[in-house]
This record gives C-alpha cells, sequence and structure tokens, in this order.
DNA sequence: TCATGAAATGAACACGTGTTCATCGTTCTG
DNA sequence: CAGAACGATGAACACGTGTTCATTTCATGA
C-alpha cells in the first residue's frame, strides 16, 4: 500500500514520482530513443522494478502508429507441414521482438475482413502463407505503409514480396532421382484447384521431364485427386488403379498426397520402392516414419522464416524498395520410397 | 484528393466533419454504446464507407483498458493433436469477434516473459495450453482482471478456471474395451516428465484396472519412453522387446507414442490386433490412416474450444465467481488395433 | 399550454505513451 | 576566459478513441 493508485496499473508517471525525475525521462529511458544520464537511469530503472512497470503496448502503439504485432494469416493447420511453417514462423517472430497476431481463414471473404483487422491494429508486418489476398486490401496495406509478404506463393502486386521454396532445384533433384533410379514413366500429383506452388511445382517438373529430359509426352502422367490430403492421395490412388494406369515414378505436390497416395497403392498390393518410386514434397514428420520412409524434398522452413522476417524489416524501412522475390533451396532426402540404388520389378499392370 | 489528411490513416474526426456532426457521435456510432438518431446514424455510416474509415483499435484499448486480443500460449505445434487444437481456439477466437495472440514457448522463463507481455497489450483473457505458469504472473492477470484459462492441466491457483478431456470417462471406456476384448495384462505408455494431463490419465487407467477390474498389480506395467512423441514411442517398443516383457494390451498417453510403440513392435515382428491389442490418446488423423488404424480416445476440440471461451467470457464479466473445472466427454473411436471382436495369437513373449 | 421526462448531442476529459522544443548546466576549444 | 558544442531535462503537444456531463430537442400527458 505504498503508491498504489485507483487502477492495478501502474503508469509511467507513478514511475516518474517515485525516482523524483519527470515522465519524459521515463519514456526515455524504456524507449532507448532520446538520451538519460547513467545516474537517472538507474534510479528510473530502480523505481520501476519496484512498482513492476510496464510499458502499455496499445499507447505505444497509438503514439507510434505502429504496433509491434505481426500478422499472420494461416489455413488448414491440420495439415502437418503447415504448422510447422506456423511453428517456424512464431519462433522467428517471437526473436525478432514482436508479437504474432495469427489468424486461420477458409474462404476469401474471411481473408479481407482479416487483413482489415490487422490494419486496425496497426501491425507492423503481414505475412500471407494461405489465400489470395484481394488486391485492393494488400494496396491498402501499403498505403499504410504496412509490408506485406507471401510465402510459397505468386502475388501480381507491386511492392509485395515473396519467399519461395526452390521449386525449379526440387525439379532439377527430383527428375534426375527418378532417372538415376530408372524409371521411365513418371507421374506428376496433385489436387484440383490446387495452390499457385503446387501447380508451380508440376509445370517445372513437367519441363524438367520432357524438354531436359527427352521423355516423350505419352510417358508423362497427370494424376488429379479430387481433393487436398492424405484422403485425396488415397482415392486418388484407387482410382489409378482402376483405369489400369501405370508409372514407375511419381512426384507428389505434398506429403499428404503422397502418404496417402502410397497407402492407396498398398491397398491394391503394390507398394514402394519394389513396384514404383514415389517422392514427396515437405519433410513432414510423418514421411520419416517407419511406415512410410518416404524419399521428399525438404523445406527448410526456419530459413524461410527468417527470410520473411528480413524482407518485412528492410521493406518496414523502406516501402518503396524494388519487390523481391526469395527462393530457398530445398534438399533431396533420400529414403526407401526412391532408393539410391534403384531395383524395381515393374509388375505393375 | 478530396479530404485526404496528411497521413494515409483516416480518423473519427474526418467522419465527424464529413457527416456534420460531433465525433462523440461517430464514436457512439461505431462502438453501439450511446443513442444516437436514426438519420444521424445513417450519415455518419454513409461518410465513414465513403473514407474508408475503421476504428483505431490501440486508441479504442487503450481507452477501455482492454482489447480484443486473446492471449494464447502453445507448445510443439509439431505435434498433430496441439495444431488442431489451435485450430479449433482459433475458430472459436475468430467467431466471438476476437484476435489471437499465439506464442509458442519452450521452457518456463519464456513463458513468463510472453504472459507479461499479454498484460502489456491489455488481452481480454489468456489460454494456456502448454507450461506451468509461474503463480506470481498468474496472479498478476487476475489483479488485471485478465481471466486466465489452462487447458488438459491444471494449476493451483484460485480464480483459474480449466477446461479438461474427460479422463475419467477414458479410464472407463478403454478399460471395458481392453477387457471386453480378452486382454488379462495390460501396459500404460507415457513418456519421463510427462504433462498433468498424461499423468492423470495413467493414474486413472490405473486404478480403474486395478481396484474396479480387479487386476493384479503384476499385471499392470508402466513402460515409460525417454521422450515424447514418435520416437520415442518407437524406442520404448525396442526396449520392451529386448527386456523380454509382454502385454497384451497397451494404452498410451497420447497419439505419437502410440503410432511410434506400434511401429517399435512391428519392427519386432509384432503387430496389432494379432499379437496385441493397442489404444492411443488424441484421434489425430494419423491414426486414422491405412498403416495404423489406431482405435484411439477422442477429445473434442471444438466443444473444448467453445467452453474455453465461454470461461474467459464469464470471468470477464465478474472476475470473482468461483473456480470452474470442466470435463469435455470423450469418445472411443474403435478401429483395428483393439476391434470390437478380439481375437488375439498371443505369441509375444 | 405547460410541465415532465426521455432521447439526442457536443464539449471536454481521460487513457498512457513518444517526441519536439526550449532551457539549463557542463565540458571542450581556441 | 569567452564562446561554442553538447548532453540532460521537463513542459507541452499529439496519437485516436470512449465516456461523462450538461445542454438542447422533442414528444407525451395532464
Amino acid at each position: 500500500m505504498t503508491n498504489t493508485r485507483k487502477r492495478g496499473s501502474v503508469t509511467a508517471e507513478d514511475v516518474a514520482k517515485l525516482a523524483g525525475v519527470s515522465r519524459a525521462a521515463v519514456s526515455r529511458t524504456f524507449s532507448n530513443n532520446g538520451s538519460v544520464a547513467r545516474a537517472t537511469r538507474e534510479k528510473i530503472v530502480k523505481a520501476a522494478n519496484e512498482l513492476g512497470y510496464q510499458v502499455n503496448f496499445l499507447a505505444q502503439g497509438l503514439n507510434r502508429k505502429r504496433s509491434q504485432l505481426i500478422g499472420v494469416v494461416v489455413a488448414r493447420l491440420s495439415d502437418p507441414f503447415r504448422s510447422s511453417l506456423l511453428e517456424g514462423l512464431l519462433s522467428e517472430i517471437q526473436r525478432k521482438g514482436y508479437q504474432a497476431l495469427v489468424t486461420e481463414v477458409r474462404d476469401d471473404d474471411e481473408l479481407e475482413l482479416t487483413i482489415r483487422r490487422f490494419t486496425q491494429f496497426r501491425v507492423s508486418g503481414v505475412i500471407v502463407t494461405s489465400g489470395q489476398p484481394p488486391a485492393n486490401l494488400v494496396k491498402e496495406c501499403v498505403q499504410h505503409n504496412i509490408p506485406v509478404v507471401g510465402i510459397n506463393r505468386h502475388m501480381d502486386i507491386p511492392d509485395v514480396d515473396f519467399v519461395c521454396s526452390d521449386n525449379q532445384m526440387a525439379a532439377v533433384l527430383v527428375s534426375e532421382q527418378l532417372i538415376r533410379s530408372g524409371c521411365s514413366r513418371v507421374g506428376w500429383l496433385n489436387y484440383e484447384n490446387s495452390t499457385w506452388s503446387g501447380i508451380n511445382r508440376g509445370d517445372l517438373f513437367r519441363h524438367m521431364m520432357i524438354e531436359e529430359h527427352a521423355f516423350d509426352v505419352s510417358d508423362f502422367l497427370e494424376i488429379t485427386a479430387q481433393v487436398d490430403g492424405y484422403e485425396g492421395g488415397r482415392k486418388a490412388a484407387h482410382v489409378f488403379c482402376e483405369q489400369g494406369k501405370s508409372v514407375d515414378g511419381i512426384f507428389c505436390a505434398n506429403a499428404q498426397l503422397a502418404c496417402g497416395f502410397l497407402d492407396g497403392m498398398r491397398e491394391n498390393g503394390f507398394d514402394a520402392p519394389n513396384d514404383f518410386h514415389i517422392i514427396g514434397f515437405d519433410n513432414t514428420l510423418q514421411t520419416t516414419q517407419y511406415s512410410y520412409r518416404l524419399t521428399t524434398i525438404h523445406q527448410d522452413v526456419q530459413q524461410t522464416a527468417q527470410r520473411v522476417l528480413t524482407c518485412l524489416e528492410a521493406r518496414g524501412q523502406d516501402p518503396h524498395i524494388r519487390q523481391r522475390f526469395e527462393e530457398i533451396p530445398v534438399k533431396l532426402m533420400i529414403r526407401n520410397t526412391s532408393p539410391d540404388v534403384g531395383s524395381m520389378n515393374k509388375r505393375m499392370p
């Protein structure tokens, strides 16, 4: 009951009073902005600790016209890769001293509402991991000097940066691996209405096989699942077998599809690597496990997150630097479903 | 170039000027608080739309001493159950008109810093899904009238509510299922330094088997993995086999452990349900898949999230209502690893 | 018609901080 | 030693909103 105000929260004014200085000195001490004498600073810090003072971020943000929040748009966290991406982003956001404002979004209307709310909180940046943000809203962000960066996607909007796994490198690695292990007839598995990233991966893979490795067009199959995820992949395998198609090497747009497709083939009596080879995208935990041991492309989530924050901070300082498109190198994790020494029986129909 | 201020952001003052009313009227219109004539309101809304006005949440929160943010503490999102729990929470938080401030926390020091930051943002509530929050910090929240609720854990702190899956019901369902399918020697798999929830599940399960179903103490094995997760479970299975132990029914503290243990047993030549039965916790996507088809306890994430927000809002209105401990019913999902008709060979050593 | 109450309205204050500006004291330099 | 240069300091304003309080408007009933 020393100096308690009416309300529970202790303000800079209280600290100033206890330390016997002006409130401005307190502000300068904690914002590390102006200059304050060493002795004064120590008095203030001591008083602050005594009172348990903490800066009110709302007032701070209101004054600075910018909060230390960063808005993150996510979707379908049930996909392990997406949640691990979010994990990486959170870790990096906190390491840089920001706080993450996370919103999950299902349709594009929600996304519009979400981004609007981000601007209402005067966030320091927006990270879009899913959805196609309406151009006018992004422009609104740009107008408010709020940097926007997209992950694994492309938006045709100026002043917005992108960080993307190197799909070209992935196509090179996968095509070489399949050919090295003796595949002569390959498939590309994706789902209907896939993301930009998924489509891009397929395009580059097809180009690599047909243009670079001179595969015949008839030896490149496009397999399309009705929906995304494990079940989508599994059903696609069933349809694939029913239609009597065959390949000896398959590349998948993501890990969930790959696991589902592999299990679907197993239900039909085929397994990798004996009957065919299969390579996935996203090195999720599941793909490493005993039942799958899937050869996959590994995306470096941590590095992606780091580059994203670099972009945000760069554009935060100068809103009009030229647009960036950063590509993060990927790695091929060779495991059981497409081993280095390729021996297949090719007993598929 | 009609009425643009120097800065990009348009304030209530601008709207008031355009509509020809006082700023107070604008505030009343958007906060739905005071009374404002119908005609005036329409004029204001029209002007606001024209200018693209949006309330500044920082200023609003500063004034109300409370932002519409809700702090969420998470950990280890790589665990599919945790990310699906977060997904449920996000969905519910947004549905109620709040915004989620998500922080991932590794050790308890980070948690302290995190909760402190939450108070600095004047959040409307804190949801703890992981970690053991220091009592003094939670008290700080309570002092600031910030409601705190924990999920699947117990904290011995007054004025903090809890929402927890009904572990007692789980113990009943699992013990009955194991006995019904003919198990006579059961095991409980958990990891070292597990969570409160994990320990609680084990205690209740042991009690149920030994006290209620009169199992001999020697027919109840405690299997302890070194670490959590798939690899922890897998290694535990290897150790288990090396030590020549045997059981015919196993209950696991979570899904990751269960999948790992099952795969570990498979590597040793044993499989469910032929050689033993195994039941997991958390009905994650992976447990439903072809390679596992695990019988598990399903936690209702959506309902959990709803109750959490109910608690938050109730305590937000009256900080001193008595402490709640809500239990959410669970369901037993019967699948392949412990089928209804139990036929085992019992060929374990 | 007048008194009464309710609804509507604007001026003013509060919320807690960052930052500018002028002032003051101190040290350096020639 | 005079003047300049510089670090430290406090008063005051700005940030954008919610809310109280007094005042005005208006409808209602006697």
